[in-house]
This record gives structure tokens, sequence and C-alpha cells, in this order.
DNA sequence: GGCATTCGTTCGTCTTGACGAACATCGTAA
DNA sequence: TTACGATGTTCGTCAAGACGAACGAATGCC
């Protein structure tokens, strides 16, 4: 649930639609437009009405005149408001030590981010296994101490601290006063 | 600085890495990668070594061949360990209200999210115009009290809680307690 | 009304990307 | 050693995409 497989959508037709959408979003004409990137007329409109399989060069500069990131084009959605209160949610507890995570906000399909709330208590060296390559995690302290980081180089953290550090390698969570709190993203690109 | 700006590298190149990148991480040969995209040997042999502009089809098929998402063939980077005390970092203040949102770790290129730590002090209701289209907002209070959410209809958060909004729209963060402290991930999809 | 400007679309031409065969290279086994 | 299979690269051919001119339609200005 929380994977990275590719979107499975007709990509040609989610670019189209949002092509058009960025544009009128941005106030702006198809000349325009076409005139910022420097494209042709007729290959912008031939795109925004779903014909074609435009190259790389041309995508990109289109972004580049609408000021959207890449990944833009080939994501759609609206999300909703969601709440989760405190206590609540899917909790990944822990043998080793007095560690609870409670998944806030799971990566969806094409998104690249899980949202953590961590709740620890002192106890052995918690060290995870590596994550799969490219995972990156942030961890702000709310609440407590902690040694947070690479398992090699950790960093002692005090409320408000943030630390970022590849997860994709050992690392550890060890809690230095009870009721430690922290928030958690675990993003995998 | 949080802006959302399109990745500024060449993208041909960045992809070009990407892509040889996920195929020796995923074990496969070039030959084998080829022949489930439907690709000639040739195409994706150029596309690895930077040479030439791939269509959006072909992207897409490589996409699926690799079975990775069409947004990781435009990120790249590899992270290093970082901590901001609390306190430093780059901070964003409101006039409007005592209302403090320090940077903690900018969207790289190509990535898509900013983390901030917020501090906030009771006051008048603080409304933020809304922010590019697509953006969600992941709020978790580590102490105090606040409301938050869209202007519409914000909710009353406690230490703990999360609370997940489009950001796209008008919204609000307004501190109930003195101390108010929270993390916030803006997330530009 | 008449003229000008801008909009987005359609069509013919040419550049360019994708293909497939041939190639050099390496590792393995007969 | 020779033969075979698999790897990744280079080169000529062809189809497809990008271009630019021309078009009809809508709006604004004199």
């Amino acid at each position: 649930m929380s994977d990275t497989g590719p979107a499975p959508k007709p990509p040609i037709e989610v670019i189209a639609a949002s092509l058009r959408a960025e544009r009128v979003r941005a106030g702006l004409s198809l000349t325009e437009v076409a005139r910022r990137a420097g494209l042709a007329k007729s290959t912008l409109s031939q795109l925004e009405s779903g014909t074609g399989n435009p190259s790389l060069e041309t995508l990109w500069a289109l972004c580049v005149a609408l000021g959207i990131p890449f990944s833009r084009l080939v994501a759609v959605s609206r999300p909703q408001v969601q709440v989760i209160r405190a206590g609540e949610g899917p909790a990944v507890g822990s043998e080793q030590s007095d560690y609870r995570a409670t998944l806030l906000a799971a990566s969806p399909p094409g998104a690249r981010r899980d949202v953590y709330s961590v709740a620890a208590e002192p106890g052995p060296r918690r060290s995870s296994a590596p994550h799969p390559p490219g995972v990156v995690e942030h961890v702000v302290i709310s609440a407590g101490r902690a040694v947070v980081g690479v398992a090699d180089e950790p960093v002692e953290l005090h409320p408000g601290d943030y630390i970022c550090y590849p997860a994709d390698v050992p690392h550890v969570f060890q809690a230095l006063e009870p009721g430690t709190r922290a928030v958690l993203v675990s993003e995998h690109r």
C-alpha cells in the first residue's frame, strides 16, 4: 500500500488534461505559452487535444514556461481533509524497545512519503534495518530528547531540533527521556 | 525558496542517470529491459548515454518495464545527514500574528515537499492565501492547541493530533495556547 | 461598418527519434 | 583454441513529431 508502483494511467491523456488545466489556471493563452516555451502553437494545440507523443524536450520546455515541476504533469486527483487524533491510527510497534510509530499519511500511489508520529521511551538502542535504496527520513523532535541518525554517527536532538538522514543504511532512534515524541517523514524517492 | 519552480537541471542527463541506476538496481541487462519495454536496444543504449530526446511513449514504456513511477526518472541526488537545531534555520514570519515557520528541508529539484517547524502564539486568526494548485499540507501538533485546516471548516487540534488538507484553497493556522508548536509538511505534487 | 488583433485549429514540409542489423567485447564451455 | 551466447555500442533507414504558414472565429478599436 505504500508501494511505489508506476502510475497506471494512459499518460498522454493525463498530460493533455494537465497541460490545459495548468495553462488556464495561469491565465495564459495557448499562443503565449507556446511562445514562452519556444514551441509552435500547433504542437501545443495538438498536445492539449491529446494527440501526439511529445518528446522530453518539449515537455520540459512546457514545464519551464508554465513554472510547474515536471511531476505535476503526470499527477492528478484532488485530496480531502483528514484528521487523525493522538493515539488513533495504525501503529507500528517494536519488540526491541518502547517505540511506537503511528502512520498518519500513507504514500498514495505515485507519491513518495509517509508521515509518522513517533512515541518512544528510554531503553536499549533501537536500530532499524536499512530501508529500500533512496529512502530519506526527516525527524523533528516534539518533546523529550533522543539520539537519532545513521547508526555510525547519531546525533542527540532536543525539542524543535531537526535531522535529515539517508535511511537506506542502518539507523537508530533512541529516546533519552520518558515521553519523547517526534514527527517522522519517510521519503522514498 | 519554497516555490514550485521546475527542476532547473538538464533533464536528459538526469533521466539518463536514473535509467541506468534503476536498471542496475533491478539487476537487469540493457537487452532485457529493452525487450520488456518493447524498445530497440539501440534506443535504450542511447538514452542511458545521455544522447537523444525520448518521446513520452518511450519513457512510459521504460517506467513500466522497470516498475518505477514516472517521477522517479526526474529525481536524483544522494542526501547527506543534516541537523538544524531549534531556533536555527531560515524563518518565515507573519505580520498578521505571532507565527513563525522555519524551513527545515526545502524541496530539492524534482522533489515535492518542504518540511517546516512552526511556532505560534494566540492571536487573530492567521489565514494563508492559497498555494499553487495541488499543494497538500500535513500538520502534527507538538505542543499547545491550534485551529488548523481549510478556512471554511478548520479543526481544533491537540498535541499528537494530525491533519491533512488541500492548501490550494484559503487555510488557517490559529494558535489557542502560548507556546504552540507544530511540524508542517507542505507537499506540492 | 471596417479594420486590426488575438485566439485556437488544420495542413504540408522537414527535422528527428525509434528501429533493426551489424559490430566489438567479454565470459563460458566444449 | 575454438565456438557459442550474451552484453552494450554504432550506423543507415523509415516513420513520427515539431515547425510554420494559412485558416476561420471572436473581440476590440477607430
